[in-house]
DNA sequence: TTATGCTAAAGCGG
DNA sequence: CCGCTTTAGCATAA
């Protein structure tokens, strides 16, 4: 519970205009150009339809229930400077009568197994052990053969990437210049009803409303073949949970509840969430110590409960960038400290500790973090001023 | 299944 | 800064 930091604090900083200019003009620079998404789109949209739609799929008892749910940050409008990585979530729903039973296998809420209660369909047996359970590696392993196959029949543009043991996701590069686009696709079967574990989570009225809460709880939710990273502590396969339609419809409907015009004042909390990627890219590659375990879904995490601390889209004014991004970067220094990031979903599911993220980490990162704050984020920076000519207090001077 | 209309975001010109 | 056009993605209807 103890989870956010004490309320105000930087409720009273006034925007400084120079920094907040420097800031936009950088999230100005990392929009998606155009010709890129064009050219990214087509290529991308060719595959997944080739796959969906291929005859091998189609005659699949299980692959053939196939639908394209299209996730991630490039679909979610925050994916930063180049449409070069795509997530597209591959959905299998089940007839009706196959009713599968989720059971939670440990405290966090974030695994589960999944059983069949009723009839086991015969066409399914060799992806179904003795007790019912559904098995997310073998269904994994010919799902991936199957994408082998059908990627067979293209032109050679598009390659399988090695597997990697942990991931639920197998991984395609399309050829494409300047650059290559990666697609990462996930097998993910649907569940009707949420775990009980998430019953308790997004407590968000005053941000999305009651009514929209409540009509996400009635969506489904999906289960992905994830091992949890200490592999052999289950025996059975194991499911991961995963609300990645959910999160996608709160990133592009995430104004206040009942502000139904909300074109007038652009708000800054996708701006933030890109700043904040791109900050986090940039330490990696600057020699900072030991934060590669962080990916963009801890910061996209952090925002949405900054989101339901910070609800009203006053509070999110694109005039006031810099501050809500000192805000936004404060509330993620205070979680590493805590060593609690809670998934917005599931409170029992702190993702820090679920992700085996040395505390270590997290204190070097919150180090870097109070570095490029209180210096006013020199990352940001255009280019390089060659080393050693301009010491620290860089630009944006002038101010306070 | 396909066609059509809407929206958010990029791009551009004032 | 503001308004206009274009585009991809998506929802809805036919």
């Amino acid at each position: 519970m103890a989870t956010f930091p004490k309320r105000p604090r930087i409720d009273s900083t006034v925007s400084n205009p120079q920094l907040c200019k420097a800031l936009r003009e950088r999230s100005d620079k990392l929009k998606l150009k155009m010709t890129d998404i064009s050219n990214a789109a087509e290529k991308v949209n060719k595959v997944i339809d080739k796959i969906i739609t291929s005859e091998p799929t189609k005659s699949h008892p299980l692959f053939k229930s196939m639908e394209k749910l299209s996730t991630g940050s490039y679909y979610e409008g925050v994916k930063i400077l180049r449409p070069n990585e795509f997530d597209i979530m591959l959905k299998i729903t089940f007839e009706s009568y196959q009713k599968i039973v989720p059971t939670s296998i440990d405290e966090s809420g974030a695994f589960y197994t999944l059983a069949f209660k009723q009839q086991k369909p015969p066409s399914m047996a060799k992806y179904i052990d003795d007790e019912g359970n559904l098995l997310a590696q073998s269904i994994l392993a010919d799902f991936r053969t199957l994408v082998e196959k059908i990627l067979s029949t293209l032109d050679g543009s598009v390659s399988l990437n090695k597997r990697e043991s942990s991931s639920p996701a197998v991984t395609l590069t399309i050829s494409n210049k300047p650059e290559a686009i990666s697609v990462d696709l996930v097998l993910a079967l649907e569940i009707q009803q949420w775990p009980r574990e998430a019953s308790v989570g997004m407590k968000t009225d005053n941000w999305l409303g009651k009514r929209k809460i409540q009509e996400y709880k009635n969506e489904p939710c999906y289960m992905v073949a994830k091992k949890p990273s200490q592999g052999t502590k289950y025996n059975k396969d194991t499911w991961r949970i995963s609300f990645s339609n959910i999160e996608k419809d709160i990133m592009n409907n995430h104004h206040e509840k009942d502000n139904t015009t909300c074109q007038e004042t652009m708000c800054c909390r996708k701006p933030c969430l890109k700043l904040m990627k791109d900050l986090l890219e940039k330490l990696k590659h600057s020699g900072t110590q030991s934060i590669n375990e962080f990916i963009s879904y801890h910061a996209k995490t952090a925002l949405l409960h900054i989101c339901t601390n910070y609800p009203r889209d006053e509070d999110w004014k694109m005039t006031n960038l810099d501050v809500c991004f000192k805000r936004y970067v404060e509330f993620f220094q205070e979680y590493l400290k805590n060593y609690d990031l809670l998934n917005f979903f599931i409170p029992s599911h702190n993702l820090f500790s679920i992700d085996d993220i040395p505390k270590k980490s997290c204190d070097n990162l919150f180090e870097a973090l109070e570095n490029q704050k209180t210096n006013d984020y020199p990352l940001f920076q255009p280019k390089v001023q060659s080393a050693g000519a301009m010491p620290f207090p860089q630009f944006y001077r002038g101010y306070i």
